[in-house]
RNA sequence: CGGGACGUGGCGCAGCUCGGUAGCGCACCUGCUUUGGGAGCAGGGGGUCGUGGGUUCAAAUCCCGCCGUCCCGACCA
């Protein structure tokens, strides 16, 4: 292509709302247009970033043995009825009617849709199958932000397999999780696979691709030893045991005029540190009053309690909920006596005696609370919140904790969908059972931006050579010079020919703004034609991502070119 | 959903306090000069000042409503 005529928007200044380093860099370098919040138009740029993005997931999906498929974007309302999903996927799902009243849904995912055509698998035999699409996704995002890091329509590569056991599911879920190594590799993507909550897709296990960046939502723990990698909302850490008070063995309720916060009752006389107290915090669970005790010194984690309760929706209750049902405010909260009320404890209060906690009653709280005697748990399930710094649990090394990108998520869904939408096949025995399954996704925007995220220096963009624009550009440096323009002409052509992904930078513009362009977009590499060198039969040949530069003779530029080209690609 | 900030040409911004019918830089068009790191001079085009209402002789500016965009939060009892 010649860069003049090309449709390359380049910017100045960076959008002044824009606060994510992909985000102003795809802006100013002319990849994206935002059209409103979690909307935005590709540019040719960007869509050639995209399309190369898809090029090589396709690529991987096919080596798998994977099938390309490409379903509805809208559904009818009655087949997320049937999952169960069309109320548990709440206000991020969305709605419209059509002109016959019929409700109607935009897919947030496919695994109703995919299930489905999976009803006509009949016989063992056709298994194991592994079906992919890729196609927009809609999702009505509480807050999309970041430019293309979180959208509300967006292009994802699902995939889904179909086995007749567990084994079969295994194996498909291991072909994806290699796949997808492979995949972010190819894309430039240091992507860590860590153990992940399975949230509303159900399931049995779960494994995210995460990439370390500040731009990140998600909170990643790992050992700097690479034997231990979770999500927050996942992760366990080796705790060191606690020698209880046990001395204290007898329920003794005490005042403790003023005192609203653990910090507080470990200063006051009679109280007790942390560890030795029971943080009791009060939960609306799909409508139900609920108690999340964990130990003083301890976080909820709001995703662990919203797992372990299997509850949909979740939130802290309001001080009027709270001063109604336990008859206190918060501060003088505790479960001890509390019946009625569904009570979920952390792991880590089993078997605790000698605690402190608060009493129902402003300015009062219990001392010598035995968990076993005193509290009636309904369920004890890991609801703390790793915090950096504690022990892996494997090899008891500090773990650390990163910001990162969610960039692919794989899950073993089991038999959830085919279950309940009747998806079954007959077994070598002649017996029905249903078809085990798992789902695969990658958003092919937030991998771009992901790549642009960590490909990037205080010029501009950098991209990897696999997804970049241009492979290469060729910068006339001034296009009034017929030398220089028969030489361009000629190596552009040789280049073409090698197919060799090259744009001829012929713009009547100075030379600087040709550099500050190519650089702005992330070209990997750059032959500059000026007519000093020319004149020895000599351009420069510059590695964007090095910066270095470096005198060849003409005649020799393409092969060192295409051999550059062909190793990093 | 809670809090904060913002909305003036394609991008970045000033003007608003104190009302008088819109300006700067970049980008764009024309001409001349220039030409290896975002050129200079001269001339020019482009704006319902987010939107609806109100106050006023007069509103970008003051008042009220709405819409939109961005950021933070939505566990720490």
């Amino acid at each position: 292509m010649r860069w003049s005529n090309l449709f390359i928007p380049t910017l100045r200044d960076a959008p002044a709302d824009a606060e994510a380093a992909s985000h102003k860099l795809l802006v100013q370098g002319g990849f994206i247009r935002q059209l409103h919040a979690g909307h935005y138009s590709l540019l040719p740029l960007g869509l050639k970033v995209h399309d190369k993005v898809e090029r090589i997931v396709r690529d991987e999906m096919d080596s798998i043995g994977a099938q390309e498929f490409l379903l509805p974007a809208m559904h009818p309302a009655s087949i997320w009825r049937e999952s169960g999903r069309w109320e548990v996927m709440g206000d991020e799902m969305f709605r419209l009617t059509d002109r016959k009243g019929a409700d109607l849904a935009l897919g947030m995912t496919h695994e109703e849709i995919f299930t489905t055509l999976a009803l006509e698998i009949s016989s063992y035999k056709t298994l194991p199958q592994i079906w992919y699409q890729i196609q927009w996704k809609f999702r009505d995002e509480p807050r999309p932000k970041s430019g293309l890091l979180r959208v509300r329509e967006f292009a994802m590569k699902d995939s889904y397999s179909f086995d007749l056991d567990e084994a079969g599911l295994d194996a498909n879920f291991r072909l994806h999780h290699d796949a997808y190594v492979r995949i972010f590799d190819r894309l430039g993507l240091p992507a860590i696979p860590v153990e992940a909550s399975s949230g509303s897709m159900g399931g049995s296990g779960s494994t995210e691709f995460m990439v370390p960046s500040d731009a990140g939502e998600d909170d990643v723990v790992r050992c700097p030893n690479g034997d231990y990698a979770a999500n927050l909302e996942r992760a366990t850490s080796a705790l060191p045991a606690v020698a209880d008070r046990s001395e204290l063995t007898d329920l003794v309720r005490f005042p403790t005029p003023g005192i609203r916060t653990i910090a507080a009752l470990e200063e006051v006389e009679g109280g007790a540190p942390a560890v030795h107290q029971i943080k009791t915090m009060v939960m609306v669970l799909d409508g139900e009053i609920t108690l999340a005790l964990v130990r003083g010194d301890h976080q909820l984690n709001i995703q662990k309690l919203l797992d372990a309760s299997g509850a949909i929706e979740l939130r802290p209750a309001t001080p009027e909920e709270t001063l109604e049902h336990l008859g206190a405010n918060p501060g003088s909260l505790g479960a001890v006596g509390v019946e009625g009320k569904r009570i979920i404890a952390d792991e880590s209060l089993r078997g605790r005696v000698g605690l402190t906690t608060g009493a129902n009653e402003d300015d009062w709280h219990y001392t010598g609370v035995s968990v076993e005697r005193d509290i009636a748990v309904d369920q004890w399930a890991d609801l703390r919140e790793v915090s950096a710094g504690e022990a892996c649990p494997v090899c008891g090394t500090d773990l650390e904790i990163a910001r990162c990108i969610e960039s692919g998520h794989i899950f073993k869904l089991g038999t959830k969908y085919s279950e309940v939408l009747g998806a079954t096949v007959l077994d070598p025995d002649g017996k029905n059972v249903p078809l085990v399954m798992g789902s695969y996704g990658i958003g092919i925007g937030r991998a771009v931006a992901a790549i642009a995220e960590t490909h990037r220096d205080d010029r501009g963009l950098i991209w990897p050579v696999s997804v970049a624009p241009y492979e290469a550009v060729i910068t006339v440096v001034s296009i009034k010079d017929e030398a220089s323009m028969t030489a361009a002409e000629a190596l552009y052509s040789d280049l073409r020919s090698r197919g060799i992904d090259v744009v001829l930078d012929d713009r009547n513009a100075r030379a600087g703004v040709k550099f500050a362009d190519s650089e702005l977009i992330g070209i990997p590499f750059r032959v500059t034609i000026g007519p000093r060198a020319l004149a020895d039969g000599q351009v420069e040949f510059t590695a964007r991502r090095s910066g270095e530069t470096e005198r060849v003779s003409l005649d020799s530029v393409a092969d060192l070119l295409a051999g550059a080209v062909s190793a990093a690609r």
